[in-house]
DNA sequence: GAGTTTTGTAACGGCGCGTTACAGGACGGG
DNA sequence: CCCGTCCTGTAACGCGCCGTTACAAAACTC
């Protein structure tokens, strides 16, 4: 963000969206706002947005199948705007990815510090996300998720296969730490378990079979009894 | 987060820690609470807590003077209360990288929503409650978490099953220290002990016979008459 | 020292897990 | 559109871990 955080305000109160426009810009914000679903449309084709402050209750389409829909397409930080503290949790509760809810009538202050908060973990975020383009590397072993590549240490490619790229991205992506099958089924498949699946247990087999030395005594998954598996090395990104 | 995830509640006021605690029980949480920084730190290295929920205003050390320590070390997710609306802008303003902010009197609704909203959040970003730290050591013995591997002083690998490994964990993260078997067997097994459960001692058994010199005299993992176990040597971290 | 409680550990059996075999499915080439 | 190849889920078998039980040893009480 080299510039200062562009910020789009939508509110059919014509009060909030001056004021509390003119409050984000008094603190080095760049600022726009629109009173309804199509106006803010318009703005977003135009302009890029850092942020956008969403109220619930709008004319026409409402907040949350405004925020349904951009979350769709993009993955712009949204801070939601209630006119009733009961509205809060009913809309947390939905889990539409709003990044951060506050009750009207706000503190302009705060409004203020939980834009920068968003905006802080967006950014941190963003830098997160990036680094999951970037190679991985653990103990001479290159992990390429671009090229979706496995080299050894002596740079020879070895050959894996989509559901075993995918469980070894899964694993080496969170190092050191017990995943359960369920877990991996979730991250690798989007699924929840079947009563009996044992699907897990067979790619890591097969995965083993490919890159364990020696796969009786595995060195780098780890199986957790009754737990799920651990990928033991620690793994540099760049 | 194969079991419900744990909350630890950190406020002065009796009521909040009861009332609040009884909601989120309720709501399927596992909760423990404390009143004060000296509390919460005991609590703390005692088990896991994939939340804390944190006031502001505490005897003693304070609840921003606590956050910015459990930073220092860990990345626990942490929810702070505030007793004033406008405390919460000047507080989030500070950056001390609180998760989420809460002004009292809150809508436990609205809480228990923040609270499954940062949880979220914390799984997606893989920011680990249960990521496994550093090495362990005492007198010569080298434990890995992360490679869930256990070297005597000479450096050689002691072969140990899923479970000895995991209750030599829970002795050696809580070094003399008295544990209860109902303990134990919580820390390891995250259940409760039925009548007559003597999975622990068994267990003990098998580990005493694979790490102590002369298991019938053992030195390290000591028996506790009707108290349960504790294990001896001081252990160093890294 | 006898009686009672608590702990150590051997033995057994259930079940969690690794592995292989096989079959259905996806994909690509002709 | 058919056939061959590769991938992956399911079933099945066997090994080894670990909870349970049982009994003996140890510790504590009076």
């Amino acid at each position: 963000m080299a510039e200062s955080p562009h910020i789009l305000i939508v509110d059919d109160d014509r009060e909030i969206r001056d004021l509390t426009g003119r409050y984000l810009k008094k603190h080095g914000f760049r600022v726009d706002s629109a009173a309804d679903a199509k106006a803010m449309d318009r703005l977003l084709r135009d302009g890029r947005f850092d942020l956008i402050v969403l109220d619930l209750m709008l004319p026409g389409e409402d907040g949350l199948s405004i925020c349904r829909r951009l979350r769709a397409s993009t993955r712009i930080p949204i801070l939601m705007l209630t006119a009733v503290a009961e509205d809060t949790d009913r809309i947390i509760g939905l889990e539409i990815g709003a990044d951060d809810y506050l009750t009207k009538p706000f503190n302009p202050r705060e409004l203020l510090a939980r834009i920068r908060a968003v905006l802080r973990r967006a950014e941190a975020q963003g830098s997160a996300a990036d680094a999951v383009e970037g190679l991985l590397t653990f103990s001479g072993w290159r992990l390429d998720p671009a090229r979706r590549e496995l080299r050894d240490p002596d740079g020879v490619l070895i050959e894996l296969t989509a559901g075993e790229f995918g469980l070894l991205m899964a694993l080496v992506e969170r190092p050191r730490r017990v995943l359960s099958r369920d877990r991996l089924l979730d991250i690798t498949r989007g699924r929840d378990a079947q009563p009996f699946d044992r699907s897990i247990d067979v790619q890591v087999s097969r995965l083993r079979r490919k890159i364990e030395a020696d796969p009786k005594n595995p060195d780098m998954i780890k199986t957790v009894r009754s737990g799920g598996y651990i990928f033991t090395l620690p793994v540099e990104r760049q």
